[in-house]
DNA sequence: GCCGTTTTCGGCCCGACTGTTTTCAGTCG
């Protein structure tokens, strides 16, 4: 069992026995262990197997028994039953924005809603306003993000669609007959959230590797089934179309799948305009009545006259055109980054400790790694004060006298007040090699208000990078109304670094403002703000959208080597 | 629920904001 299922599976129990009004503290254990478990960098089953798993903080001796359980049943019965007596409706009541589990069970006993469409249907009726303690105003709320939610449906983030990927690759590979198989679609573009998982295979016998397919544990049922594709709805929630194709044709199927549709028909105009054709089943000369024999994607590009252009740049924003120019920019690649700079140890809330973190960035082949623990105002982070804060850096110079080939860089991500201001004085930022700054507070903040907090950090001397500038969490949560434009004049002003936080639920920078920051000249950093070990990995996505952005490794500041980097954070104030 | 070694019981993480309130409960980061 995949760790992602546990992780939801306990996340799931913590949920239920909130709505039934279980103990404060042994829900936040459920999910500080389905956070930890997220977060492991390998498979809890092998840490059980090596009676490893205990020894992980925050899995003790009863969540290991659960764990266990659902790794040799697939169940937790516990589970199961919470499920039966609570109506599934009241975790996505649950979910909306304002309402927790107290308010969702409150609103099931007194109004009998159990769904968001009744829930919905009794605010319209006003309902709502009737209850004690719930007034028009929620009502009108609870109407809105409902319909919010419903026209966002069927909308998933990619790091999900990404990692079921992974897994029905690892099965498809190891099928009998099966040559190459590749994701396509927005996930092979790597746009931030997906409709469904286009996966192709090669194989020579295509029937039997959809039957395989149609067979496997994450397929719920079958959606549609065709001669040679299949689609199912897996156990995650998303729908998964495979499509299998001999091997000769797998090369231009996997091209033309990859979409976008715009990009497409660009192209299908560009092959037009040179007397070819160019359509779902290839590429053709003298009228379409000759097929080109297509041995790569560079060939289609080629012949269509155009330099390659990369799955992530495939959105008809332009890249035709400057592709057939031979002006397409050289895009940074994650191999290039030599380090990252915004991540969280166990000092405030992230799991690893500081050595841990600096070993995983070695790993990885990074020379450096920033520590930027929060400060003293996020309490519930455990924000370091000044005094902690001078610990850590003597800490940070410690370790660092033991390793020459690789260094850690003392940092802070320093609150932006919601008064405005910074958390800590100059005196104390300081001393720190790098200053993220960013907002974690006062988010519904007019435009002018939260823009004019975030260009005062911007003119700050000691900022380096502005974090996670909008705030937003993908379906979640809007970002602040701050003026995105404003703030990117002023870091180009400033010569200020602006992130692209890589967590696939933030993606902060979107590549729409990543193409912004590029025109206004602003350097990036692409940090992952990685609160565990694992979630440094999500730096391909951070990656990606620099990529979707058109940044080149001119654009990045940790594609710099040391000493160019720190030259750049020390002369940053112009 | 987890954790600890001077604790096997009694701590765990707090404060702002919001909408609804005459003094607070619920949500959220």
């Amino acid at each position: 069992m995949h760790n992602m299922e546990i992780t939801w599976s306990l996340y799931e129990l913590a949920d239920l026995l909130e709505i039934r009004g279980g103990d404060f503290f042994k829900l936040r254990a459920y999910r500080n262990a389905a956070r930890t478990v997220a977060g492991l960098p390998e498979p809890v089953e092998m840490l059980y197997r090596e009676k490893r798993l205990t020894a992980v903080p925050g899995i003790g001796k009863n969540i290991q028994a659960k764990i266990v359980e659902l790794l040799t049943t697939g169940k937790l019965e516990k589970l199961e039953k919470l499920r039966r007596e609570i109506p599934r409706g009241l975790l996505e009541i649950m979910a909306l924005p304002g309402v927790g589990a107290k308010r969702a069970r409150f609103l099931y006993e007194q109004l009998g809603a159990s769904s968001l469409d009744e829930l919905q249907q009794a605010a319209r009726d006003h309902r709502v306003r009737t209850l004690p303690g719930l007034g028009a105003k929620t009502e009108l709320e609870l109407i809105r993000n409902i319909d919010i939610l419903r026209k966002r449906g069927g909308i998933f983030l990619l790091g999900l669609a990404r990692q079921l990927a992974a897994e029905l690759l690892e099965f498809i590979k190891i099928l009998p007959g099966v040559g190459r198989a590749e994701v396509t679609g927005s996930v092979r573009r790597w746009r931030e959230t997906v409709r469904d998982l286009n996966i192709l295979v090669s194989s020579g016998d295509p029937g039997q590797v959809l039957e395989a397919m149609a067979a496997h544990p994450r397929a719920r049922e079958i959606i549609q089934r065709q001669q040679d594709i299949v689609k199912v709805m897996t156990w995650w929630g998303i729908p998964v179309e495979i499509a299998a194709v001999s091997p000769e044709r797998f090369t231009f199927t996997w091209f033309w799948h990859t979409g976008s549709k715009k990009h497409l028909e660009e192209l299908q105009e560009l092959a037009q305009a040179r007397g070819m054709e160019l359509g779902s089943e290839g590429l053709f000369k003298d009228s379409g009545r000759m097929e080109i024999n297509i041995k790569s994607e560079e060939d289609i590009y080629t012949l269509l006259g155009l330099q390659y252009v990369p799955p992530e740049m495939r959105e008809g924003r332009g890249e035709v055109a400057l592709a057939s120019r031979h002006e397409l920019p050289e895009l940074l690649d994650t191999g290039m980054i030599k380090g990252d700079l915004h991540v969280h140890s166990n000092w405030s809330d992230g799991g690893g400790s500081i050595e841990e973190l600096a070993a995983r960035a070695r790993e990885k082949g990074y020379s450096y790694l920033a520590i930027t623990d929060h400060s003293q105002s996020l309490k519930i982070a455990r924000g370091l004060t000044p005094e902690r804060l001078r610990e850590q850096y003597d800490l940070i110079d410690r370790i660092n006298e033991k390793n020459k080939d690789f260094t850690i860089l003392k940092g802070i991500e320093v609150d932006i007040l919601a008064q405005g201001g910074l958390d800590l004085q100059d005196e104390v930022l300081e001393t720190a090699d790098v200053v993220v700054a960013s907002v974690h507070s006062g988010f519904k903040q007019d435009a002018e208000t939260i823009t004019s907090r975030i260009l005062q950090a911007v003119e700050n001397r000691h900022v380096d990078i502005i974090g996670h500038l909008t705030g937003r969490m993908i379906g979640q949560r809007e970002g602040y109304a701050v003026d995105v434009q404003r703030v990117l004049e002023a870091a180009a002003r400033h010569g200020k670094i602006m992130e692209i936080n890589s967590s696939p639920d933030r993606l902060d920078l979107n590549d729409e403002n990543v193409s912004l920051a590029r025109e206004y000249g602003v350097s990036i950093a692409i940090n992952t703000d990685a609160h565990d070990l694992k979630r440094m990995d999500e730096l391909e996505y951070g990656v990606a959208t620099a990529r979707r952005g058109w940044l080149g490794p001119g654009d990045v500041v940790n594609t710099l080597d040391l000493p160019d980097l720190l030259e750049i954070l020390r002369n940053k104030y112009k």
